[in-house]
DNA sequence: AAGTTAATGTAACATAGGTTACAAAAGGAT
DNA sequence: ATCCTTTTGTAACCTATGTTACATTAACTT
């Protein structure tokens, strides 16, 4: 059926073997849709009612701004899905404009399968439940996290939470390197490069960090954690 | 079973019957624990795998930083829930104490009857299912939103943002009456009131907008609409 | 209606972080 | 090794918003 393993791509079919996905597509009975080059998938505004998996080629997300000028937001992979949050939601409204950039293969699962098993109880069926709450649970908790960093009164304090949080990734050891650039990092604590430039640089010669490019040494734990409150 | 209608006040119990309900809670099979005033009914960093349905009393959830000092984040009543992005994540780690500030009487659901139908596949199940996918997906939705208040590069964005979305929420109606007065408006943009309030005159001095107290009234929607990008 | 309390407006001043533009260093390619 | 590109540092200046403290208005109570 697929070409590349779902079920090892995507966190909804993650511990499905490929039979069991199998299994699901006959309960799930999808729609499978070819798009040209260009083609519009979904349109920004449309009720959305089933989730899209992504088969073959590519997706493109858009956004349009009052002025109808469109900017690329993200895009999907084979094997990645779309529209979780909106199905389920109260308010199933899609907010993005989705373009194949080219020729691309579209499953469309409709959403009931995720909340109505089928008669002969599966486990497929439970594991697919759990994944999707699970899903939608860890999307929940990381915005949660990107609101703790946005609120956060001080760049400074970004900072000392984000390098406590490395700090106890690796376990309580001081020195460690982190996968964000200076212009992710930035991005992610939503404030400008040089500016986060000037403060890591500013706490490295108070003595409570050093650091080369990526790779950072806690130097006053204490500090970085009073920085916290 | 219980005193007051939890199927009413519940998001997750919504259109489930009294009796529906009933048969839920013997699928359920749940635990009840009552708490003598002051009593911990969970600490911050306990593992939870089980909702947390308030039944009598109160409960209120407190956060501590790392100093120690426990501060009230927010407090919960009869009929409500809790815990359900904790239960559902991979961290399933529980980020409040949950103290219960009177004489309390709580159930605990364990997670697995969300996602395991029982043999007789009872709509009642279906429903709960969907619920909780309802009740996820709308909490990252609002997580979503609010993020975009909190990224806006400007006050002055954030204001025609909310504007905005009041006066569609009125059918284009062009004056309207928000819920929030100053400070919670303050608060949900992550601004200082003063501040709002002086930004709030500035729209109105440069005549985009009109206003007392909650009551705005959009005077020149074009500019308001430009704003937003 | 007077007095009290809560909500909002206002103003002066302080400052964190934005902005811009360039310098320096690191990493890659030939 | 040299050149080129990318990433990071640096500095000067600017501005939006924070901060504080008080004035005004509305709302509520008696």
């Amino acid at each position: 059926m697929s070409e590349i393993k779902i079920t090892e791509m995507n966190k909804l079919f993650a511990s499905l073997s490929e039979s069991d996905f199998e299994k699901f597509l006959q309960c799930a009975n999808p729609v499978i849709k070819e798009f040209a080059r260009g083609e519009i998938v979904m349109d920004q505004g449309d009720e959305q009612d089933s989730l899209i998996l992504l088969l073959q080629g590519a997706l493109e997300l858009y956004k349009a701004d009052s002025e109808g000028n469109r900017s690329l937001v993200s895009s999907l992979m084979v094997g990645e899905t779309f529209g979780e949050q909106t199905i389920f939601g109260n308010n199933n409204i899609n907010g993005f404009t989705v373009i194949a950039p080219k020729a691309a293969k579209v499953m469309f699962i409709d959403k009931s399968i995720f909340y109505r098993p089928c008669s002969k109880v599966c486990p497929t069926h439970q594991i697919l439940i759990q994944n999707m709450l699970s899903l939608l649970a860890n999307q929940a908790n990381l915005l949660e996290k990107k609101i703790t960093y946005l609120t956060a009164k001080s760049l400074r304090k970004k900072i000392c939470l984000y390098l406590l949080e490395e700090y106890y990734k690796n376990n309580g050891v001081q020195s460690f390197t982190v996968t964000l650039n200076r212009e992710e990092m930035a991005d992610y604590f939503d404030v400008q490069r040089p500016s986060l430039s000037r403060e890591l640089i500013a706490m490295k010669s108070h003595g409570i960090i050093d650091f080369t490019r990526n790779t950072f040494k806690i130097l006053d734990l204490e500090k970085l954690t009073e920085n916290t409150n």
